[in-house]
DNA sequence: TCGTGACGCACC
DNA sequence: AAACGGTGCGTCACGA
């Protein structure tokens, strides 16, 4: 048996190595003594959990100073003994827990039903007591950036560097050390158990840190990321032959007007720079300038050209547009696309400051909404069609709620159109009204406005004053808040999150108030619909949208259901859904099989 | 070779 | 008086 002795802030730590299975006894002796509550973690060949390459390696259990490191790659009783704990343990801690069970059920199976209930995970803890990544000025929710925060920066810069460093001593890529570095490696061994206790030390110290107001939610999200866990395990059928063609198609148009722009003396047309150098030598001359002072050479600017017949424009938007398609969505489809045809989305639960998902892998929060032949790669399960409920008009709604302004609510109430009512305060189209009902909500000024809605600042500023005038108590709401974020350098929403809000920009704190109690709104529905028993045939969680694989004789029945357990009452104001139901694909939501 | 900032663009 | 909130991802350009 190895066993490793470093320090962690000055304390001594112990790593214990299961080299052989005589050396189980003793780890089996550990978790008899530490059944109440560890850490866990994993070590395994990548992040790609549903590929065919991918393994688990190594699992680990720790305590504040002690850890074990299990070589599970070996099978056999390092496998069983590992799974008797995973299922012995009371209470187990993770740092994301949600990528670790999901490794457990597929490689170990371990199913993570059994196992959610008792997990506490330190990201969520983490982002219970600060929001912030460490560029927004708060201590970010990695496991290095925490310890190097909470716990010791020495240790967190070691593992930093540790990568580095075996990567260069095993003459591969950074993301192909974790495949090839030998289990017996002393390094490998102490970082892998020193993840364990470390995460057990975060535990220590974020546990009491998280708000007293925020105390229901450390459950609540738990159940949150177990919901969507289990939507990243199911995954999303992938229509592998049409996204393939689409591909094929998509690469030979960007070569086709890639070429035409190479003819028209601009060899690279993704360096702004050059793009800029042949539109002057064509005689366009170009005004906007970027922050850093450079000429901006942006989608405005080349539509106009297009409008006005400017043929290199129109060629370097098409060849930019046909490669962003192609590899943004299409090949990254293909890409991870597992032998099953289902393609994986990486669902954060809790990732933005004001506590809004992000989906990865599946950008499914990015997908051009005006065209639907991206989303004709996706395919409800055979036997099913797609199916998607909304929130209708949530952000406004929640604005109406929070802020009790009573002609927003009487609004919704009547089902009066509430653009209209913002345009006609200043006398202005509904086009204009709607933009700024929505501009107020981020917090534009009457500059931006202006240039939004092409009007002049002073209509702007008429608008947003015929707005304010419209709904007084809006206004007053985000008084307030702006001068209690001054004051104390947060707001809390209506769910007890502590939002931090920037010193430079108190004006963000409406925004962060609606932008919160909206995810909210739509993570307690998941919870419900998960409580309904609907979790098999979600399929990902889309701001104010839910998206669905029903079976097709049920799916208008499945769907208005869906709707109406999403449907909530919100301090007063009802936020109605809108169920609809597809056909085979999502493209088909977006006029695709027509 | 890798990491990072700037930029641009897709969405709510 | 004025203040555009949040996300992911690809490319270039640059520096260690």
């Amino acid at each position: 048996m190895a066993t490793h002795e470093t320090q962690l802030a000055g304390k001594p730590l112990l790593i214990h190595v299961a080299e052989s299975e005589d050396d189980l006894e003793g780890f089996r002796d550990f978790i008899r003594a530490n059944l109440r509550i560890l850490a866990c973690d994993s070590e395994t060949t990548g992040l790609d959990i549903y590929s065919d390459e991918f393994r688990l390696r190594v699992v680990q259990f720790g305590n504040h100073e002690e850890a074990w490191v299990i070589p599970v790659e070996r099978g056999g009783r390092y496998n069983a003994d590992v799974i008797k704990a995973l299922r012995g343990v009371q209470q187990l801690v993770f740092h994301n827990a949600s990528f670790d069970l999901q490794v457990f059920d597929r490689h170990l199976g371990v199913r993570m039903e059994d196992l959610w209930p008792k997990i506490t995970d330190t990201r969520i803890l983490a982002h219970l007591v600060d929001p912030r990544g460490r560029e927004e000025g708060g201590t970010g929710h990695g496991l290095e950036d925490l310890t190097r925060h909470y716990l010791d920066p020495d240790i967190a810069d070691n593992v930093k560097g540790l990568m580095a460093v075996l990567a260069r001593e095993h003459k591969v890529k950074k993301d192909e050390i974790w495949k090839v570095i030998d289990f017996n490696h002393p390094q490998y061994q102490l970082y892998a158990g020193m993840d364990t206790i470390l995460t057990a030390n975060l535990y220590r110290r974020l546990r009491p840190l998280v708000p007293a107001e925020a105390g229901t939610l450390v459950r609540y999200e738990h159940k949150l990321a177990e919901v969507c866990s289990s939507m990243e395990r199911t995954g999303f059928l992938l229509d592998v032959d049409y996204t393939k063609d689409l591909s094929e198609r998509l690469l030979e148009e960007e070569l086709a007007y890639e070429g035409q722009a190479v003819h028209m003396g601009c060899e690279n047309i993704y360096s702004t720079e050059q793009v800029a150098d042949v539109l002057e030598a064509r005689g366009v001359v170009i005004t906007g300038r970027t922050p850093t002072g450079k000429r901006k050479v942006d989608k405005k600017l080349l539509s106009d050209l297009c409008g006005s017949g400017d043929e290199f424009a129109v060629a370097v938007q098409r060849a930019k547009r046909a490669r962003k398609w192609r590899t943004t969505w299409v090949d990254g489809f293909l890409q991870r696309v597992d032998k099953d045809d289902r393609c994986h989305a990486a669902i954060n639960p809790l990732r933005a400051r004001t506590a809004r998902m992000s989906i990865t892998g599946i950008p499914a929060q990015t997908l051009p909404a005006g065209d639907w032949m991206i989303r004709r790669c996706f395919l409800a399960d055979p036997g099913h069609v797609i199916a998607s409920v909304d929130y209708q008009t949530q952000e406004l709604r929640v604005l109406a709620a929070i802020s009790g302004d009573r002609t927003m609510q009487q609004a919704f109430r009547t089902n009066a159109d509430l653009h209209q009512i913002t345009a006609d305060a200043s006398g202005v189209d509904r086009k204009i009204g709607k933009m700024v009902n929505f501009a107020y909500v981020y917090g534009s000024g009457p500059r931006n406005i202006a240039e939004q809605g092409g009007i002049t600042v002073e209509t702007a500023r008429n608008v947003i004053a015929g707005f304010e005038k419209s709904y007084p108590k809006v206004k007053q709401l985000s008084d307030k808040l702006q001068q209690f974020a001054r004051r104390n350098g947060y707001v809390t929403t209506p769910f007890g999150r502590k939002l931090p809000v920037d010193p430079q920009r108190p004006y963000s704190a409406l925004n962060y108030m609606v932008q919160s109690s909206s995810r909210d709104i739509t993570a307690q529905a998941l919870l419900r619909l998960h409580d309904k028993g609907f979790t098999p045939y979600l399929r990902l969680p889309i701001h104010d949208e839910v998206l669905l694989s029903v079976p097709t004789d049920k799916a208008e029945w499945g769907a208005r259901r869906v709707g109406e357990i999403m449907a909530t009452t919100f301090q007063g104001v009802y936020i109605g859904t809108g169920p609809e139901v597809g056909g085979r694909s999502w493209g088909s939501l977006y006029g695709a099989d027509l």
